[in-house]
DNA sequence: TAAAAATACGAGCAACTACTCGCATTTACA
DNA sequence: TGTAAATGCGAGTAGTTGCTCGTATTTTTA
């Protein structure tokens, strides 16, 4: 096996040139979008040469593959277990709250993460990378509508996460673009939008 | 002045084959994203050389802008008088029908020009070719909130628009990714989103 | 009809792409 | 310390890209 993320025998100083080469692919594909991107710059943005990005990624698409993979792990720790079957319970306003506030976070603060979730022409492996990052809101969504209204059947409500999900994603230009004062009024918009979709679903 | 679409004396098989050209570009943008199409591949698309392409077209950039140019005109055509002015008195309901269906079927009628419009990454003179087709949507809306809620003042009332199209855009994937079967409903629960949104905007 | 202009072609070019390979240097480990 | 493995480099390769240009054909115009 030619796995380059289990099998090789990795140096210290092999981690901390795949956290840089993965940083600089998140730098350059944020800046030119995955497909306008060169592997070559992508070298060059990390200080490193062609030969080396190729000893630990085996291609283009393997860079953005494990790009996402540690976005998704970072997702995780981010805000992972903090919430996942307490905040049900909260009140409405404040379980969003607690939902909201650290995906914005974690979006403006990874650019990269922002321009490989919404490129939407990216081949068939690098939309299977996509895959858990998706999943991984709108599962967790849907566990939280799921312990919250236990009568919403579930295909019913499997749609309705889907849609918030995406209610987000269609503010998410604007919350990346927007300045740190005009942010928080944003973000609250944001809220009252899926609490106003969520409110009358969750409590017919 | 060297102007493609104003200067030059064009034959009626010229008009012709730049139809076709930007046909076969919308096909090959819808199919593989502005970045990675070819303009070779267009041509070929269009049945045409890479020389005829470039006699009615300066460069790659071009093809996107001239294409976008046809679907604005198209848009206009499409929707344009219609309700600019006498939809903003309906039940808020009747309104949304008005605006978003039409809105819906273009949209999915017109693959290459949602690739364009959802495409984060395009280089500058492209995103100013898209500026004309997103005011499209967010004056109309703007004029309509503007004639209905008079009160209202202009700057909410701007991002009040703003974010209206937004939330419409981020349910466009799932719109045109659905099936004939699945659409209506899909359609409905984006009119009730919409609905629930501008509802206590515009009657406070 | 003859000249001028528009349309059409496609081989081909310079620039760039993803990626390789031979070889030098550094590190791990016996 | 010695040697195998891991890391590092960057010139180089084959393929692709956007685009040109000489030339041939069709249409307009005078």
């Amino acid at each position: 096996m030619t796995d380059d993320t289990t099998k090789r025998k990795r140096q210290a100083r092999g981690e901390k040139r795949m956290e840089e080469l993965l940083d600089a692919a998140a730098e350059v594909f944020a800046a030119q979008g995955y497909a306008k991107a060169s592997t070559n710059a992508v070298a060059a943005a990390a200080g490193a040469s062609p030969g080396t990005l190729y000893q630990f990624f085996r291609n283009k698409e393997a860079i953005a593959e494990a790009l996402m993979a540690r976005y998704v792990q970072r997702l995780r720790a981010a805000h992972g277990e903090a919430f996942d079957l307490s905040v049900a319970d909260l009140p409405l306003a404040d379980m969003l709250d607690r939902v909201i506030d650290p995906i914005v976070a974690f979006d403006r603060a990874n650019p990269g993460f922002y321009a490989l979730l919404s490129d939407p022409h990216l081949s068939s492996g690098l939309a299977n990378a996509k895959r858990p990052a998706q999943a991984l809101m709108f599962e967790q969504l849907d566990r939280i509508l799921a312990k919250r209204a236990p009568d919403f059947p579930p295909e019913a409500r499997a749609r309705t996460a889907e849609v918030a999900v995406h209610l987000f994603r269609g503010l998410l230009p604007l919350i990346m673009s927007a300045d740190e004062a005009a942010l928080p009024g944003l973000v609250a918009e944001t809220k009252e939008v899926l609490s106003a979709y969520l409110a009358p679903r969750l409590s017919p």
